[in-house]
DNA sequence: AAAACTCAAATTGTCAACAATTTTGATTTG
DNA sequence: CAAATCAAAATTGTTGACAATTTGAGTTTT
């Protein structure tokens, strides 16, 4: 929320990371409207970039485009709907994870540790925003690692999966879910890694 | 490819519709930079509309973007990739197919009718682009009646998908296929819709 | 001859201004 | 008073200009 005026480069990119990031954390009502101006002036850029944001934003399915109207928060998705995304996304990662139990050297398993760490110290906080954006960064370690092709696919699934509940009920929980997936990447047993995977994404 | 100067109102959707028609036609190269300047000329807009189509060209999948550097055309999805995705997109489809066939009216059926009348006569012509692009259509007609939450997610699957076969072995063979979905659409079959569309997308 | 350097050309990044459209609020009309 | 009308304000759409960066050809240096 607070953008200093000064020193404010921010890239194209990092504009939409910024605005997945609030949307995440549910800080934009259901059907709000997002104006270009406000957000060109808190980002401290002209409309261009903005609009740029916007658009990779629609296209992931946060945000909803109408000609001359401009855009607006997605309204929330139905259950129906999130099981099949959820269904989706388990075997989008159950690939990645797999192939990045492979492929993964001892470089990337150090990475994987900082998310963790990082993930832990968010849900210690208590603070939703960053527990999103932890386990948002997380799974995306090794759906990058794996994939470049699957990784915008994926991104999309997640984000809407997690607007969905921004309610994530217990922080506890949820470490001790990813804390089992990391393990059992490090000591390569596949299919216990998935059959953990699959309990974390429902 | 021939772009009448006069008259050329493109909006941003209509550029970018026609662009990802080229690249499911594969009019461009892996790995072959578009640039801002030719594609504004040939649809008579300045360079903003050209951006925006790229951006979201970027976000389906089928464009790489780097800062500095501009898009060019994704390179080539592995086997491996490429059967996640189906197996995405069929069950994506299959959602989706099911609620169509219970929510369906005359007048989307009316519809579906035409859309099929027009795949069959692409495959008569034996022209690639045209059959790939009334392929999308027809699937399309479904999903996004279905679920507009899913629609993009869809869109960015089918179009990788079609993007690794420009290929369709048999028109012949693929007009069956989707015959066999619409007459079970009509009917209400849902199993046998399915177990045609399972039989489409492979 | 290969590598390093230089500078111009091509290309992308950003912006501010203006045009077109939609929304808002006040005013009129029945 | 409700509905229709109209003008002003807000907002998006598009453009051309300029800045920053990358690319590539030619030159120099080793």
């Amino acid at each position: 929320m607070s953008n200093p005026a000064f020193n404010s480069v921010y890239t194209r990119d990092q504009i939409c990371d910024a605005l997945r990031s609030d949307l995440i954390a549910g800080k934009f009502h259901h059907d709000q409207p997002l104006r270009e101006t406000t957000l060109a002036k808190r980002f401290g850029v002209s409309r261009g970039p903005i609009r740029d944001a916007f658009l990779k934003l629609t296209q992931e399915g946060s945000l909803i485009y109408e000609t001359n109207r401009g855009v607006r928060v997605h309204s929330a998705i139905a259950d129906e709907e999130r099981d099949v995304m959820v269904a989706m996304r388990l075997q989008l990662e159950t690939y990645c994870l797999k192939k990045y139990i492979i492929e993964s050297d001892s470089e990337d398993h150090a990475e994987l540790q900082t998310l963790l760490d990082q993930f832990r110290i968010a849900c210690l906080r208590d603070s939703l925003p960053e527990v999103a954006e932890c386990d948002l960064a997380l799974h995306r370690h090794w759906v990058s690692k794996s994939s470049k092709n699957l990784e915008p696919i994926w991104l999309g699934l997640s984000v809407r999966i997690l607007m969905k509940y921004s309610r994530l009920d217990s922080f506890e929980e949820s470490i001790e879910e990813h804390e089992k997936i990391v393990q059992a990447v490090f000591v390569k047993d596949s299919q216990c890694a998935i059959k953990a995977l699959s309990e974390n994404i429902i």
